[in-house]
DNA sequence: TCTGGGGTCCTAGGACCC
DNA sequence: TCTGGGGTCCTAGGACCC
């Protein structure tokens, strides 16, 4: 018996969903992303099935490009609620093991667990989640969660695949650095500018020489991924969210800062309304502001007293907004709220 | 390819205080 | 008077992930 870690990643998760409710999908290139409407502007693809994946057509592509290397596919508008559902009987399933789960978004988790076959624990998890919902999953095993993470990505469809200190550098060592989880696209061409582009020669950075160029704790941490080492634990407790958000990305421009206003207001308003459904306490509220083509800014406001007023919050967001002083036309708005830690976990 | 929406965490710089 | 160093809080932005 060891400790293992397993990564449960459901394949192609939002698609396959949307097939168990219309069988006569199935096989066909199917592409869920915005209102399912393929001729919308500003609006992109949130997952594309296996067949539709073999056209070019990938997650954050303009659904109008999607829909121009893939005219036959089938666009289906995003359904939040049925796939919430859906990862709730996955989840459900995966607790029944005798393991810790921790839930990592809706169609992901990491479980915890002492076997002495992490395989065949994986095969029957993917047995008992095909049996509870007709999806299908891969199972990445590693000594850690970093490890079981990419493992999975090895096992993709429907494998098993263990990866571990062990076969680390055979795998990793030459692939590049945005092969690892938590190194994009940014950090990449950064370490290349060092001199550092693949795995192993990352691994074998001193990490002072991060710590000075990407600060004292992504700099180290770097390096560690590139080893393979994540000492993060898997938690079994349920997630207390920090903050929650609402934005829009407008389909034509607004110009009037009257508009801008009010809408800021309703964004505000919908969204105090929930986070009050749910008793969270505010601290803070943050307005985002996209203005044409695409520049991006923020400004935030911090409450005189911590408040769950719906009222208060619309003020708040329209005095953040208020800190704002260019009138270009705006294609985004956001509004996001941030908790008060809750007193149970701020205990020492 | 003219670029969604929901999040988390880290860093840098300024204000302010002793 | 042109000038230290440390600590904390706050804000804005950046990078990453699903």
């Amino acid at each position: 018996m060891a400790p293992w870690v397993l990564h449960v990643d459901l394949d192609q998760f939002v698609a396959a969903v949307e097939v168990l409710r219309r069988p006569e999908l199935r096989g066909l290139p199917v592409v869920v992303g915005g209102d399912g409407d393929p001729t919308a502007r500003r609006a992109v693809v949130s997952t594309a099935s296996y067949e539709a994946r073999a056209f070019g057509v990938h997650s954050g592509l303009p659904l109008r490009t999607a829909a121009r290397r893939c005219p036959q596919a089938v666009f289906l508008p995003v359904d939040a609620p049925a796939y919430e559902a859906a990862s709730a009987r996955v989840m459900a399933t995966l607790r029944t093991f005798d393991a810790v789960v921790e839930v990592w978004g809706w169609d992901e988790a990491f479980l915890a667990a002492e076997t002495g076959d992490p395989e065949a624990m994986a095969r029957e998890i993917q047995r008992r989640v095909r049996e509870a919902t007709d999806l299908e999953c891969t199972v990445g095993i590693g000594e850690n969660k970093l490890q079981a993470k990419l493992a999975a990505g090895y096992g993709k469809p429907a494998g098993v695949f263990r990866l571990t200190g062990e076969t680390w550098f055979g795998l990793l060592g030459d692939r590049p650095v945005d092969a690892l989880w938590g190194i994009g696209g940014k950090t990449a061409k950064r370490l290349a500018e060092l001199g550092i582009t693949t795995v192993r020669e990352l691994a074998g950075t001193d990490p002072q020489v991060l710590a000075t160029a990407f600060g004292p704790t992504i700099g180290p941490r770097l390096v560690q991924v590139g080893q393979g080492h994540d000492d993060s634990a898997v938690v079994g407790e349920p997630y207390v969210p920090r903050s929650r958000g609402r934005e829009t990305t407008f389909q034509n421009d607004l110009d009037d800062w009257a508009d801008v206003r009010r809408e800021v207001a309703r964004l505000a308003r919908e969204l105090a309304t929930e986070v009050a459904a749910e008793q969270r306490v505010t601290q803070r509220v943050a307005v985002k502001v996209r203005f044409v083509p695409f520049n991006t800014y923020t400004r935030q406001y911090k409450l005189k007293a911590p408040t769950a007023d719906p009222a208060e919050i619309e003020r708040a967001a329209l005095a953040a907004l208020d800190r704002f002083t260019e009138r270009r036309a705006v294609r985004l708005l956001g509004v996001r709220t941030e908790f008060v830690h809750d007193p149970e976990s701020e205990r020492p």
